[in-house]
DNA sequence: CTCCCGATAT
DNA sequence: ATATCAGGAG
């Protein structure tokens, strides 16, 4: 594991790649942001901006997706995969925002997963990027980066991955940390095939060096 | 733990 | 052909 001044230089180094890191998925307000991270499980954001870009136009208010049938509303997200549970999750979604928060995205952690479709992450991400908390949210590509680089466990579950970063991270520096990671791992650390004969961290990167030798690249 | 699942890159 | 993608629920 890195010891602390060993983590500082991983985030200055982010710092120096990423400098204008941020959220990728296209979004007006809170609500649409909302949908949008819900329906970003397993798939690209690249491809579910492309199926908001329509769906936000047809879409505006959680009325709008009570309105038609849970199999039209399965149609307009089908090409995202994992379709039957997103469009039934969200509809849940919006009938509990109506009932229980007159219709808008409640603002702490603690009322965001509570609801359907939302869990830490996607909370997290919502409560970082549309309401300014702290927060760092734990994705397949910071998680990777975390453990590669050793900033936690092999073993750590999302949750202490979460933990540990939280406690190894400068709480004002929470949400920029989360959005450059997600980008280093997204643009760099890649899952296939990581960048690492030009990474700047691979002094520090026992996997990294572990790749190198391997000579698969 | 398994299941959900289409699009894209390799 | 197969791995991977801003995960969450049961």
């Amino acid at each position: 594991m890195l010891n602390k001044m060993q983590v500082r230089h991983c985030l200055d180094i982010f710092g120096d790649m990423f400098p204008n890191a941020k959220c990728e998925l296209t979004h007006s307000n809170p609500f649409e942001l909302v949908i949008a991270v819900l329906l970003s499980a397993q798939c690209t954001d690249v491809l579910v901006n492309k199926v908001t870009r329509e769906l936000f136009q047809k879409y505006k208010t959680p009325e709008d997706y009570l309105a038609v049938t849970l199999e039209e509303l399965q149609q307009d997200i089908r090409s995202i995969g994992l379709y039957r549970n997103k469009a039934k999750n969200i509809r849940k979604l919006c009938q509990m925002l109506l009932d229980e928060y007159g219709g808008e995205v409640p603002e702490t952690k603690e009322e965001l997963v509570k609801l359907a479709g939302v869990g830490r992450k996607t909370a997290n991400v919502v409560a970082s990027v549309a309401f300014e908390e702290p927060a760092i949210a734990v994705d397949t590509h910071v998680e990777r980066v975390a453990k590669r680089l050793a900033i936690c466990r092999w073993k750590d579950s999302v949750l202490e991955v979460e933990q540990t970063l939280m406690k190894k991270v400068p709480i004002e520096e929470w949400s920029v940390t989360h959005h450059r990671m997600i980008f280093f791992g997204r643009y760099h650390c890649k899952a296939k095939n990581p960048n690492c004969p030009e990474c700047p961290l691979l002094e520090l990167c026992r996997e990294g060096q572990k790749r190198m030798k391997k000579r698969k690249m």
